[in-house]
DNA sequence: AGCTAATTGAAAATCATTCTCATTTAAAAT
DNA sequence: ATTTTAAATGAGAATGATTTTCAATTAGCT
């Protein structure tokens, strides 16, 4: 199945999952769709809603399916929240992180890494070797601001 | 309930509980025993087996609410994994981020905090407030690599 | 158009977490 | 030391999240 329009996220999808000798179904390519248009990370349950709404009657666990595959490919980042729920944003494989706002949930990306520049001796000295970075921030959007 | 020979992370939970009028009960400080005691996180599962070892017999219940407080308090913190699974360890409110093993779930602390020197101009010109951060490094500790 | 392995849907199974409520207990008051 | 009382616990039920199973469907070759 091939849309007409198509937009450079869901090609972009399309080509990481060809490389990989994986089926671009229309389940994978909505909840590429659904991720990419949203503003704010979306649970698996927000994003099994607005695929069903896009396609009809789609199992959960698809969804469950797409979304680990989709980690592992670098296409969603799993965000977490403070009160211990997650939820998902589109990535594009770049190496950027995330400010998620408390109030909406809303996910905003800056591309700067806190990390990168970090000097790593004294965890090294330890003789850690860091292979992996988790950074996350946490606060309020403009929006939520304003509205409180 | 007091112990004769209590460690400093025991006083010092007991401490922060009754400074906002909670109880010290035994099962509390057992769980604050076994996370200090222990080197890796541990999941919700082990505590409760290190616990029941401890005690006799302790509600699952009990060690989940346990937790949700603690974190609260900033007695423990919460980890999360590549793999999706979290784990917690002991705490005692300092800023510092950890680094887990992915292989034994060991963890380390780092004092430097990478994104307290970060500079959030970008971020903040997006009208963003900063309110807090999660940071954590994964790789692989001394013992593991050597393993491997 | 036909073939084939990959993928899906639906329901069951499993695993994690929360809730309820009767009983117990820490700590404050006597 | 004993009493009192609100807070905390345990056991199991209830709920919620995630995974598994397997027969039916479909994407992407020839």
């Amino acid at each position: 199945m091939k849309k007409n329009s198509e937009s450079t996220q869901e090609s972009y999808a399309r080509e990481v999952l060809r490389e990989r000798g994986l089926k671009s179904t229309v389940q994978r390519l909505a909840v590429v769709h659904v991720l990419h248009t949203s503003r704010k990370s979306l649970s698996v349950g927000e994003i099994h809603d607005e695929v069903k709404k896009m396609l009809g009657t789609t199992g959960l666990a698809t969804i469950y399916r797409t979304l680990e595959m989709f980690e592992d490919l670098g296409l969603v980042k799993r965000l977490h929240f403070p009160d211990g729920g997650h939820g998902y944003a589109f990535s594009q494989g770049e190496h950027v992180h995330h400010m998620v706002c408390v109030d909406c949930r809303g996910v905003f990306d800056f591309p700067e890494c806190p990390v990168e520049s970090f000097d790593y001796a004294s965890v090294e000295k330890q003789g850690f070797r860091v292979k992996d970075h988790f950074v996350q921030l946490f606060g309020q959007c403009v929006k939520c601001a304003e509205a409180a």
